[in-house]
DNA sequence: CTGTGTGCAAACTCTTTGCATAAGT
DNA sequence: ACTTATGCAAAGAGTTTGCACACAG
C-alpha cells in the first residue's frame, strides 16, 4: 500500500499534467480507480467494467489508449504473464510477481526481497533492460 | 546443443508413440524440424513457414494443434514474453531466458547458472509450480 | 475397417485504428 | 477558437473450433 485507507487523494490533475496528458474527465476517472488507493493489477476489461460500474461513460478503446499513455509516461507498467491478456501494474518500482494460474491473479513480490545471482553476461552489444521474475502458483 | 551437428536423428516415431501420439506424416515432419538438431524457440507461424518451405503440406491449424499436443505431452514448453505471440521451447529442462525485444529472439540461460534467493513463501494454499525469469535486453 | 488426425474456413478474443464528434484550455 | 481526446464501429493479429475427408493401425 502506498496510501493508507483514508489519506487525501493525490493531486491527480497535476499528476496527469506533469506527464503531458490533459486531465480529461475519463483520464481522471481512470486515474482515480488506478491510483486512488494502493497498488493494483488490472486488465483493460477490468478497468473498463469498473469505470462503467461507477457511472463513468468511457469506451474500451479509450481505456486501452489511456492505459498505454499512462504506461508510456511511466505511471503504469505492463506485465506479461500469459499470451491473451495484458495486465497493467500501478507499482512501477522494482518488484516481481506471483501469478496464480487458476484465477489469473497477480501479487507483488518486493524487489528488495529477491536476489538473483549468477546471471550470465548478456550477448555482445546488448544490455539488460529489466529482469522479470514470475512465480507461477498452483493451488495445493 | 543437445545433439552434435551430425549425430543420428533420434527415433521420432517412438518418441511420439511414447507420448500417446500417432506418428503421422505431419507430426513427424514438425518433430523433425523441432527436435532434429539442438534446442529451438519457435512460434506457430515460424514452424508453419519452415514446414511449408521444406515441402511439407501442413495447415496452420495443425501446427497449433501439434504444438499444443507436444506441450501437453511434455515434449515442448511454452514461453510467454509478450502478449501477442506464443513461443514454444524444445528445451523442457530447468532454464530461463534472455529476450531481445528488438528482434523478438529468445536465448536460453542455463537453469543451474541462476540462483534466486529470498523468495517469499507463497500465499496460503498455494505452492510454486515454476519460476520464470525473463531478462529483457536492449541493444546498446 | 475403425477411429484418430488433418485441412479448411469461419469464429473468437483481445487489441488497435480511422474518422467524425466532443471537450479541454 | 484551436487542439487534443473520445466514441464507435470496423479492422487486425493471433489463435481456436467444427466438420467433412484422409490416413494410420
Amino acid at each position: 500500500m502506498v496510501h493508507g485507507p483514508n489519506l487525501p487523494i493525490p493531486d491527480l490533475p497535476a499528476k496527469l499534467r506533469h506527464s503531458g496528458l490533459r486531465p480529461t474527465r475519463q483520464r481522471l476517472a481512470l486515474a482515480k480507480l488506478l491510483f486512488g488507493r494502493g497498488h493494483r493489477h488490472v486488465t483493460a476489461e477490468d478497468l473498463h467494467a469498473e469505470a462503467r460500474a461507477t457511472g463513468c461513460r468511457v469506451s474500451l478503446a479509450t481505456v486501452y489508449n489511456t492505459l498505454h499513455q499512462f504506461t508510456a509516461s511511466g505511471l503504469l507498467r505492463s506485465v506479461t504473464v500469459e499470451g491473451s491478456r495484458s495486465y497493467f501494474d500501478t507499482n512501477t518500482g522494482d518488484h516481481h510477481h506471483f501469478y496464480c494460474q487458476e484465477d489469473g491473479r497477480l501479487m507483488d513480490i518486493e524487489g528488495s526481497a529477491i536476489r538473483i545471482a549468477g546471471l550470465p553476461t548478456p550477448p555482445d552489444g546488448a544490455s539488460v533492460e529489466r529482469i522479470d521474475v514470475i512465480v507461477r502458483l498452483k493451488s495445493r
